[in-house]
DNA sequence: CTTAACCTTTACGTTAACGTAAACTTCTCT
DNA sequence: AGAGAAGTTTACGTTAACGTAAAGGTTAAG
C-alpha cells in the first residue's frame, strides 16, 4: 500500500499548502502529477519539484521564475540548445541565490545591532516615578 | 545645496523604484518623509527604513511584516511595554532570517548538484549523426 | 444502500502591491 | 510670459497567487 507516490492531501500536509494551491501550480505547469482514474498521484519527482517551489517562494521568487528553474528537473532527451539554455538559467539563479545569501547575512548583522541598541534602552529605562 | 535629505526622484534612483511605490509605502505608514511645501524630503532615517524595506522585499516578507520590524527604527520615548514588544518582534524576525539563511545555503548546494548533473549531460552528448 | 471521507471540475471572488491616467501646482530657465 | 521639468493628489485599473463556493464522482464502512 505504501507506494512511493503521495495523494494530494498527503502533499498538503507535507508542504503545508491547500489542494487548491497544488492544482494551481499544476495549471501553471509547475507540477504534473500522474493520474489514478481521476485522482492525482505525486511521484518522487513531483515531490522534488514541489520542494523547490516551496523554497523558491520563501526566497521571494515568483512562480514564473521558479518554473524556469524547474527545467533542471527534466533533463530527459533534450536538444543540446535547450540543454544549454537550461544550464544558463540555472547558473543565473545560482548567482542570484548567492547574492541573496550575502544580503541576508549583512541584514542579520544589522538587525542584531538594532536589537542590541533596543536592549540597551530597555535596561536603562528611567525607573519610573519614585513611589514604591 | 547638498543637504542630507533626498528628493523623491533621488530616492527612486537609489532604490530602483517608482514614485508611486514610495508614496504607496508612505500611505501604508512604512515611510514618513518631511515636507518642503508640497514636496517630500527623505531624511537619513527614511533612507535607513527604505533600506530595510528593500531587503525585506527581496527576502519575501510582506509589507505588513516589514512594517512591524521597522518599529526598531523609532526607539524614541516609548513605553516600556511597547519597547519590549518591539524587541520581541525583532527577535522573531531575526530567528526567521537565520532560518532562511540555512534554507538558502542548502538550496544553493542542491542547485549546484543539479547544475553539475546538467553539465555532465551536456558534455556527454551523443555526437550527432556522423556526417562531417 | 447510504453516509462520510476524499477527490474532482468550473468559475467567480479577494488581497497585496503597485501601474496608470488625469488634472493641477511650483520652480527654473530663456 | 511661456515652456518645461519635477512634484502633487485623486482615483480607477491590473496582475499574481491563491480563496471559496457550487455541484458532482468514487470508494470504504456501517
Amino acid at each position: 500500500m505504501t507506494n512511493d507516490t503521495l495523494t494530494i492531501s498527503e502533499m498538503c500536509v507535507r508542504f503545508d499548502v491547500t489542494p487548491r494551491t497544488l492544482r494551481f501550480y499544476e495549471d501553471k505547469e509547475l507540477l504534473s502529477p500522474i493520474r489514478d482514474g481521476q485522482k492525482r498521484l505525486y511521484t518522487k519527482r513531483e515531490v522534488g519539484r514541489m520542494q523547490w517551489i516551496s523554497h523558491g517562494k520563501r526566497f521571494g521568487f515568483s512562480l514564473e521564475e521558479i518554473r524556469e528553474l524547474l527545467e533542471l528537473y527534466y533533463l530527459g532527451d533534450q536538444q543540446e540548445t535547450q540543454l544549454r539554455r537550461t544550464y544558463e538559467t540555472g547558473l543565473k539563479h545560482l548567482a542570484t541565490l548567492k547574492d541573496k545569501k550575502e544580503e541576508l547575512i549583512s541584514s542579520i548583522e544589522d538587525l542584531e545591532t538594532l536589537l542590541t541598541q533596543c536592549k540597551d534602552q530597555i535596561e536603562n529605562l528611567p525607573l519610573r516615578a519614585a513611589a514604591e
